[in-house]
DNA sequence: CAGAATCCGTGTAGATACTG
DNA sequence: CAGTATCTACACGGATTCTG
């Protein structure tokens, strides 16, 4: 386990401290569109309007904001194309790449046992109807 | 790639949908406590108090409804020891610690790309220092 | 000890209108 | 087409106080 902590003394041995690195991607990629993003620019190089449709609920501010974000932190590239009208697209990074493996891991884990979680939550739900 | 999608006509050939699985883990697990606690669940099972010391920063009120919403999920479980003073153990279940495995995947890029990450903003913020 | 209840600030994100 | 600007809301989460 590779979760940065730091060695106390105390019963609990270590503590998990605020940079950990899980916790750094998780405020990366933990938003609600930023992994879609991610894995439809997996397939191939989309550009702003073809993300706009593809991605059904998101907003025009809430694309730009993320793409705007994984450009910043390198997982994506933004290439403008001086036209008219104007053309611009996004493609993953080579460190974009690195981080599909990753998430198809947690896809994978989801498809699995959503219907486990699903189960557990209703056996849950019924055992504590209302606090 | 295992993202739900639906087949549509169109250019883009496809749309994800708001419940694809992938957001589903993420809205469970991307907040800014659970992973944590499943990590630390992970290493041995804990009380209150110990989750409490061990997670830097947590509020109590945020660690219990954290932990209500994992156990709900089923991916902790919740022992309660009927003494006095009361003494609760929160544990990770099977189903708990089959996320151990995809959590380590992202833990391990985080680890292996935080300084691309990192370079990738600095120069980003040199380029475009203030909108 | 392990919480429940309350109050409240703030960031995230949606809707809408406008622009190069 | 690919954005920006503004205005607003609601949920997330922190601080504090009280209890079985």
């Amino acid at each position: 386990m590779s979760v940065t902590h730091t060695d106390v003394p105390g019963p609990a041995g270590f503590q998990i401290t605020d940079d950990c690195p899980i916790r750094d991607v998780l405020d990366r990629v933990g938003d609600k569109w930023s992994v879609l993003i991610v894995v439809l620019l997996g397939r191939r190089t989309h550009r702003f309007s073809e993300l706009h449709r593809a991605i059904e609920g998101i907003s025009q501010r809430m694309l730009t904001h993320t793409l705007r974000a994984l450009a910043r932190d390198g997982l994506v590239s933004r290439t403008v194309h001086a036209s008219v009208p104007p053309r611009v697209d996004y493609e993953l990074t080579e460190l974009g790449r690195t981080l599909l493996g990753p998430l198809t891991a947690l896809d994978e884990w989801a498809t699995a046992h959503r219907d486990d979680i699903r189960a557990a939550r209703e056996r849950h739900d019924r055992e504590v109807p209302a606090t």
